[in-house]
DNA sequence: CTATAATGTGACCTGCTAGTCACATGACTT
DNA sequence: AAGTCATGTGACTAGCAGGTCACATTATAG
């Protein structure tokens, strides 16, 4: 984490190593990111990136905390439509709420994703904040098997990795088509997109509904001849 | 592509070429591969690898033909179980098969999603090889509408962004998680394996089997108090 | 055996990288 | 005004990168 140095720094000269950094991070990666280029960009010295940073790792780590800090913020003011949402309806909100945060933020949201899911793979020490988010998703999913909206025979890690697995691909396409846009935020709120994600989730979740035992009985229906 | 010069090498030249550089950018990419490390691990002078090929992405090119070849060849000695198949059982067939195949190559595999999976979204030459694969799976769904399989009112391009992302995610996932085994073909062809893989795949299916219309009037049914 | 062509080699070049450190500058204290 | 401490600086080191090239070795032909 950033030494105490880097937070008694002015706001503004703060954000023009964040900006910098960010864009570095969106563009190269963790691995090929150049600690000289970000230097040159925020316009400070070598010197003093390493008198606040042990390094592009460090750095990198507090991005982390500035994209968790951020999206905190944004879903404090995002209240839930209503209190009588199932299981879905709810996911559904994170996910398009989240989708709304990163294209407030899509530079940010490039940067880290880019770390994490790309070279993510090889850096196991991502792995704990990986599993943060797993943990999340198996509450949800224990919660709508007590409440009766997914049978409880349900096998939860494999649901578990379906909606990571999912929402990363929804979270992934929509960042991609919507880098191609000039307003990503317009795009995203715009009724073809809402209701491509709406279809997209809606693929997963008709398959998580159905009962392992509906599954077994089709399935046998037509393996066995 | 290779000079002549390479194609005229030894076989055992060759296969040791070839490996060294699997290893190599299975485990650093493409962009973080070296050739230094490349010529010094198959045994070969730098001055010889410069008169093979052009630099490292010729190489790697190379690679992907290699992979393509032997993926023919894999599928050609595999035939499907029966004439009789649905779109979907073909489809499963397909992902089953390949899945098979991964397990044969797990290195080779790996070497190349990593480079068109993880950095590709940089690499816009890789833009035409994905292009390929979604044209096949386009018409896939157009032949599965006319048979009745799906209904005629699906979105053709968002069911193929669905089918692929699915067979990538499911991919990924069975090839991370057998790297952690000892046998990884026994692990894929284990029960357990192939059951988890069939429920995966239901999940993606029983979404797109379900009409158009019926998504509108489930959707409506919950977002319309 | 000689001449010619093909193939192989590694020292060397330039340019980049991450990280260091002796020194300069500014700000606050006594 | 002098002293002290925090902050800022960029030339410098060591190491690795991709790529080149004059020369050495081997194979083929006459």
């Amino acid at each position: 984490m950033p030494r105490q140095t880097f937070h008694n720094l002015p706001e503004e000269k703060r954000g023009k190593i964040i900006n910098a950094a960010i864009e570095e991070f969106a563009e190269y990666g963790l691995e090929n990111a150049s600690t000289n280029r970000i230097v040159s960009k925020s316009g400070i010295s070598k010197g003093s990136f390493y008198q606040y940073f042990e390094d592009k790792q460090d750095l990198f780590m507090y991005l982390l905390t500035v994209l968790e800090r951020e999206k905190v913020e944004y879903f404090k003011g995002k209240h839930p439509p209503s209190m009588n949402m199932d299981t879905f309806q709810y996911f559904r909100w994170m996910i398009k709420t989240g989708m709304e945060f990163n294209s407030a933020y899509p530079r940010l949201v490039q940067a880290i994703s880019r770390v994490m899911f790309n070279e993510g793979m090889y850096y196991k020490n991502f792995a704990n904040i990986r599993e943060r988010s797993m943990q999340g998703l198996r509450t949800i999913i224990r919660e709508a098997i007590e409440r009766g909206e997914v049978d409880p025979s349900v096998d939860v890690e494999l649901a578990v990795m379906i909606m990571e697995t999912w929402s990363n691909a929804i979270s992934n396409y929509i960042l991609q088509e919507g880098m191609k846009q000039k307003d990503i935020m317009k795009w995203v709120r715009s009724a073809k997109t809402q209701q491509m994600i709406d279809k997209m989730l809606y693929v997963m979740e008709y398959g998580l509904r159905k009962t392992e035992s509906d599954f077994e009985k089709n399935f046998q229906e037509r393996t066995t001849p």
